[in-house]
DNA sequence: ATGTCGTGCAAAGCACGA
């Protein structure tokens, strides 16, 4: 079984890429984020077409997130409970489902902008909300149940997790409050119940040893200079942890003529 | 220092977000 996640930014623009992409590689479910859609827009019919069944949260210009599955859709939850809003509004960032037997969430974590702003507190109000529900449900479905939170997280993990740590010195993504914000998300369920983050390999090539970037700016040449960070994340429960065979980085999908400024992360279960 | 995209508004070039 396949599943992914990628940031498209914007299906409308990405959708021959997202096609040829299915069509290629051939997910069992990939989780979206920044489709940019509304409800109305999602292009469920031309995902049918290829075998899959999509649940869609969106609003049109900016966010959105979606769920795609070839093996059942079912459950699916609309938005985090007690997601805190901004400015008012409540926004298209999160979407759950479960596919196979896994229950799965699309996140699109906010940006941040810059830290201490007020869309950087939302970041972290959106990750503790994330950290707060996230116990209830594993609860409810049996801590052992398989479980996963995927999607653009806005956050690098460790100073690894950038091309250059130092260029990122005062900035969002890499502060340490972010960081504990996604480890509290990891043990919300205690110690003995991690959600473990699967690091990918940089590629699909095995003897790849480069960092497993996912992102990289559209604003000079990031691609090109390998200036990458590693913000897209999967994190598991042990229970599919000790599933996964290979968990990689479709950095192909990141070249060519009008790519999203995001790679696909792959993961391959048993 | 900047360099690119995508979108919406409104009908070209901004403004905004990333």
């Amino acid at each position: 079984m396949r599943i992914a996640t990628w940031n498209v930014n914007s299906v409308k623009a990405r959708l021959p890429r997202l096609l040829g992409w299915l069509d290629d590689r051939q997910p069992d479910v990939l989780l979206v984020q920044e489709t940019k859609a509304t409800d109305a827009s999602w292009p469920a019919a031309a995902l049918a077409e290829r075998g899959y069944e999509s649940a869609h949260l969106g609003t049109g210009r900016w966010n959105g997130v979606a769920i795609l599955s070839r093996v059942g859709l079912a459950d699916v939850t609309r938005g985090l409970p007690a997601q805190p809003p901004f400015e008012d509004l409540a926004e298209a960032r999160a979407i759950g489902a479960t596919c196979a037997g896994l229950r799965l969430w699309s996140v699109y974590v906010p940006n941040g902008r810059a830290v201490e702003s007020a869309h950087y507190r939302y970041k972290l109000d959106f990750l503790r909300v994330l950290a707060d529900q996230c116990p209830a449900e594993r609860a409810e479905l049996g801590l052992d149940a398989p479980f996963a939170v995927l999607g653009d997280f806005n956050v690098a993990p460790s100073d690894d997790d950038v091309w250059d740590i130092a260029a990122f010195d005062g900035l969002t993504h890499v502060t340490p409050a972010e960081r504990d914000a996604v480890t509290g998300l990891q043990q919300a369920s205690g110690p003995e119940a991690p959600l473990v983050d699967l690091v990918p390999r940089a590629s699909a090539d095995p003897a790849d040893t480069r960092q497993p970037y996912t992102f990289w700016e559209m604003r000079m040449l990031g691609f090109q200079k390998g200036r990458g960070m590693r913000i897209d994340l999967a994190l598991v429960s042990e229970s599919l942890a000790g599933r996964a065979r290979a968990v990689w980085v479709d950095r192909d999908a990141r070249k060519g003529e009008g790519p999203s400024d995001h790679a696909p992360l792959v993961v391959d279960l048993d």
